[in-house]
RNA sequence: GUGGUUAUAGCUCAGUUGGUUAGAGCAUCAGAUUGUGAUUCUGAGGGUCGCCGGUUCGAGCCCGGUUAGCCACCCCA
């Protein structure tokens, strides 16, 4: 038996780091609750068909593959090593595989909507948390698996949810003390308008592909790129002069009308980046229109989000979304657009942890240690115990009578606030000594009085 | 998936051109202390040097492979 190890991009969550996930995770959820949306989870795995195509070719490498069980069924031999030429061609096959981990909730959530359509009230706004799984290879911030956290509306198109999801994107930040982070918009439809406009629609996925990389890369390089992927000077030229507007988000707009403004599309994408962030309005610096921003994802249509972690930390985006106009199109089932918004808690969390944001309180679980000092002495303790954590106060009774140096360690160790002394002395006086770790103080209290201490 | 780089005690790391028995700090455990936790002092345990193979009289060190971490590309949260 060699060590024990974890697959690749994997990762054990101990008790404090549990902790910490949870903080960020029900923050979250909270005000998901609080604007209305209602909880869902699917499967970890999808049927293959329900995920392939769906995030374009570099996704679909990406998808995590479940082999078939059966596969040594002499029976079947024949047909199976015909499945696996294919498999080695680079095509999936049933015979192989037939299912697959999820690549995220969007797709499953589509599906799911596909398939109870008739029964969901519509606008239909759902949260989702559950980890999903990647075969990228693994670097800081980036795993194989980890765990995305959703909100989605669907079966409306009005803009309003937008400004809603831009909401909860602000109040979830400020409740977990993340100052500076920019929500950034911008409108597929705007980028559709430069494509048509530098080569035509078909050159808009080439286009967003190398705009995405603006900040990675720089301009020049930006440039070269797009001269590499076909477009000739004229078109090079107007991009440039796109990517370089700049100034709030008014000065923005109103530079963009020039450029592009006599676009069909781009009125459209305009018109709709000014509802958004005129209605948000309650803190403008937050909310900033950038061109440059693009999204790979295909299946966006509408206003595309991105949340930048604050400047002093290097990370790339923690959160991100836009609205699709045919998800469910895709599962058969037309017309149901939405719009949706996502979190990247694992990255949420090392931000957080880099700028110690994580309030002092949170490792403590138990509140009370109850000291063992004896058969007699422990079974009045027990008595106690129960009694308070009938009043919902969290206690332990240390499981040995030891001398006092462990039991002070255990209690330290596991961040516990109070202990409680009840001895030989003790049981007599019909008393106990209740200790503050941090402040040293300890008092003497009677069984009586005990339960009413303010353990806080 | 392509390329680069790293791997030594539970943790952070030393370890000379290849040469006896691989070290330190922190942590752990025991004692000084049979009813009071930062501390101090004394002592102890802990390692197939990531794993497999090769070169060599001899490998933690050199070579090949492999696994995992990190970094860049691709893409993305």
């Amino acid at each position: 038996m060699s060590k024990p190890s974890l697959p690749q991009g994997t990762r054990d969550f101990g008790p404090d780091v549990v902790r910490k996930r949870n903080y960020i995770l029900n923050t979250i959820k909270k005000v998901f609750e609080l604007y209305g949306f209602q909880p869902l989870e699917t499967p970890a795995m999808e049927n293959l068909d329900s995920l392939m195509g769906k995030y374009g070719e570099e996704g679909d490498k990406l998808i995590f593959k479940i082999l078939n069980n059966g596969l040594d069924n002499k029976e079947k031999e024949k047909q199976l090593r015909e499945d696996f030429e294919k498999v080695l061609e680079g095509k999936n096959n049933k015979g192989i595989t037939e299912r697959a981990l999820k690549y995220d909730l969007t797709i499953p959530f589509a599906r799911f909507v596909a398939m109870n359509h008739n029964q969901l009230t519509f606008p239909f706004k759902r949260y989702q948390i559950q980890p999903v799984w990647r075969a990228d290879r693994p670097q800081r911030g980036r795993y194989r698996e980890f765990y995305q956290c959703d909100a989605d509306v669907v079966g409306s198109n009005a803009l309003l949810n937008e400004v809603e999801l831009a909401n909860i994107y602000q109040e979830v930040f400020s409740q977990l003390g993340l100052k500076d982070c920019t929500i950034k918009i911008n409108h597929r439809k705007i980028l559709a308008a430069l494509a048509e406009i530098c080569g035509g629609l078909e050159k808009m996925m080439d286009i967003t592909i190398v705009i995405d990389k603006l900040d990675k890369i720089g301009l020049e390089k930006v440039k070269e790129e797009l001269v590499g992927r076909g477009l000739d000077a004229e078109q090079v030229t107007i991009i440039e002069k796109y990517l370089g507007i700049s100034g709030s988000n008014d000065e923005r707009i109103a530079q963009l009308k020039t450029l592009l403004g006599e676009n069909a599309n781009a009125k459209k994408g305009i018109e709709e980046l000014e509802y958004l962030y005129l209605k948000f309005a309650t803190n403008d610096s937050t909310l900033a229109v950038d061109f440059t921003l693009a999204r790979g994802l295909n299946y966006y249509t509408g206003i595309i989000f991105e949340v930048a972690a604050p400047p002093s930390v290097k990370m790339g985006s923690i959160g991100g979304g836009g609205r699709y106009d045919d998800l469910t199109g895709l599962f058969g089932v037309p017309d149901i657009p939405g719009v949706g918004i996502s979190f990247g808690v694992d990255r949420i969390y090392d931000v957080m942890e880099e700028l110690n944001l994580f309030p002092a309180d949170i490792h403590i679980s138990t509140q009370v240690l109850f000291f063992n000092l004896g058969e007699t002495e422990s079974q009045k303790a027990f008595e106690l115990m129960q009694q308070l954590r009938k009043k919902g106060i969290s206690s332990e009774l240390y499981h040995e009578n030891v001398k006092f140096d462990k039991q002070f360690k255990y209690a330290e160790k596991k961040n516990i606030p109070y202990v409680v002394i009840i001895g030989e002395k003790e049981l007599e006086e019909g008393s106990c000594g209740v200790k503050k770790l941090s402040t040293g103080l300890q008092e003497n209290i009677s069984f009586n009085e005990f339960l009413n201490y303010p353990f806080a």
